[in-house]
RNA sequence: GGCGGGAUACCGAAGCGGCCAAACGGGGCAGACUGUAAAUCUGUUGGAUUAUUCCUUCGAAGGUUCGAAUCCUUCUCCCGCCA
């Protein structure tokens, strides 16, 4: 039994970067199997961007091992400060939502969640359960808890108030916010990324004011995103989606950088340490080629998320359309409305942008210009050039946009 | 309440009467290379136009000037400092 325990811990405790503490965390464990009691292991999500993504992963992926030794998982749906936005208008991500937005967020949540976490120990929670009903002064004793000193521990506030940045007032109120939904929640453990470290543990000094035993606190890695610098995220833009098509998924795997990729097996798929060891071991001694490890990865990361057969086809198409430079199997067809032509014939610049494979004719031109249009895989070079359609004809624009002429 | 600083293209940031569609960096896109949509290097990056050129853009509205992102006026918003 103990020793059983101390396995938990020790699995649990794989890749996080902060644990506080293993004692506490040890300790649950042991009282939740004594009363049969599970765990309530909170995770807090942002109402706004209901597309999960690899990043989301690294955190669901731990949740999923709690709910495996019997835990139960409170996905909090921050509904709450999503209908309030941030009034101060400084940041554009958080504009305010409407009930009906939170209500079909929260529906899109569910469907993704559930592609990892199990639903029958998932408990989803909206924080405007307890936020609405507040009054003023509950308000006002809840920031009586924390001072300022405290709040300017943290770091990114630290940071903005010695360079003389503007620091709102409601970003103080977040965190409280935060911090009392694990008291609401009566949470035993609450896990995220490593940016809100400070959230849970204001958590934990809240829980504590309110006769609570702390939550254990967890934080995994963030994972940057496809440029491979910034943290995965949707609104930068370089994020992975777990509901994305199996090529897509595969094409953007693919793209990520050869030292990222390990991160990625770590987090997204899991893998023990001493198998990416003799991975990674593997490709520096040139026994493996980077390029099929990061095969590899996009495959099993496409097969967790649809299945190995399209994965099989994923990698397969890639093959086809980036190593041999084949046309894809299958493309956007378009029409060309007889208004546009002449003669049975059309400027490229514009048929590009009737395609869509151009946002703009300066942009057409340019990408002809650069050497990066093929009409029927023939380079065209000149930006005036005009095209004689023929149904079947294909377009190509850059290395990966097709078109095809309708029949 | 007093004083000062600022608002520039996707983002950051120069410019401070004409050579400014606007330096530079990031990002994006394209090309070369590659068993990768990695890395690296190169080019490109408002719109319309075959081109000459024209149109929109430097917080907003007016004004000065042959000519304004640049000068003046008013306004809006943001930030800091002191009280």
């Amino acid at each position: 039994m103990k020793k059983h325990i101390s396995e938990s811990v020790t699995r649990l405790a794989t890749r996080a970067v902060d644990l506080v503490s293993p004692q506490e965390l040890t300790a649950k464990l042991e009282s939740s199997a004594k009363e049969g009691r599970p765990l309530r292991v909170k995770y807090g999500a942002d109402p706004s961007a209901p597309d999960i993504h690899l990043g989301h992963v690294v955190c669901f992926n731990k949740l999923r091992e709690f709910q495996d030794l019997g835990h139960t998982v409170i996905f909090l749906i921050g509904d709450f400060t999503g209908m309030i936005g941030d009034p101060s208008g400084r940041s554009q991500t958080r504009k305010p939502l409407t009930r009906e937005q939170v209500e079909s967020n929260a529906q899109t949540y569910k469907e993704q969640v559930f592609k990892i976490l199990d639903p029958a120990r998932t408990e989803i929670r909206f924080n405007s359960e307890w936020c609405f009903p507040m009054k003023f002064d509950d308000v006002v004793r809840l920031t009586g808890h924390v001072t300022i000193a405290q709040m300017l521990a943290r770091d990114d506030f630290a940071k903005r108030y010695a360079s003389q940045s503007p620091i709102s007032l409601v970003e103080f109120l977040y965190p409280l916010i935060q911090a009392y939904d694990s008291v609401m929640l009566q949470a035993d453990v609450e896990v995220g990324g490593t940016d809100q470290v400070f959230n849970f543990l204001l958590g934990r000094e809240l829980q504590k004011a309110f006769g609570q035993e702390p939550q254990v606190v967890m934080t995994l890695p963030i994972i940057e995103g496809l440029d491979g610098v910034q943290k995965m995220s949707k609104s930068l833009g370089n994020y992975v989606g777990v509901t994305e098509p199996a090529k897509e998924i595969f094409g953007k795997v693919m793209s990520v950088s050869d030292e990222l990729m390990w991160k990625y097996f770590a987090l997204v798929l899991c893998m023990p340490e001493e198998e990416l060891e003799m991975l990674q071991k593997a490709v520096e001694s040139g026994h493996r080629h980077p390029r099929d490890v990061k095969d590899e990865l996009a495959r099993r990361i496409v097969a967790r998320f649809h299945d190995d057969a399209s994965a099989q086809k994923a990698s397969a198409e890639f093959a086809h359309v980036f190593s041999e430079r084949q046309t894809p199997t299958d493309m956007p067809e378009i029409s060309i409305p007889s208004e546009l032509l002449d003669g049975g014939s059309i400027g490229i610049g514009r048929l590009l942008v009737h395609a869509g494979l151009a946002g703009s004719n300066n942009e057409a031109r340019r990408l002809v210009q650069q050497g990066g249009v093929r009409v029927d895989d023939e380079k065209l070079t000149d930006p005036q050039a005009r095209i004689a359609i023929r149904s079947g004809m294909i377009i190509k624009a850059g290395k990966r946009k097709f078109a095809k002429i309708a029949p």
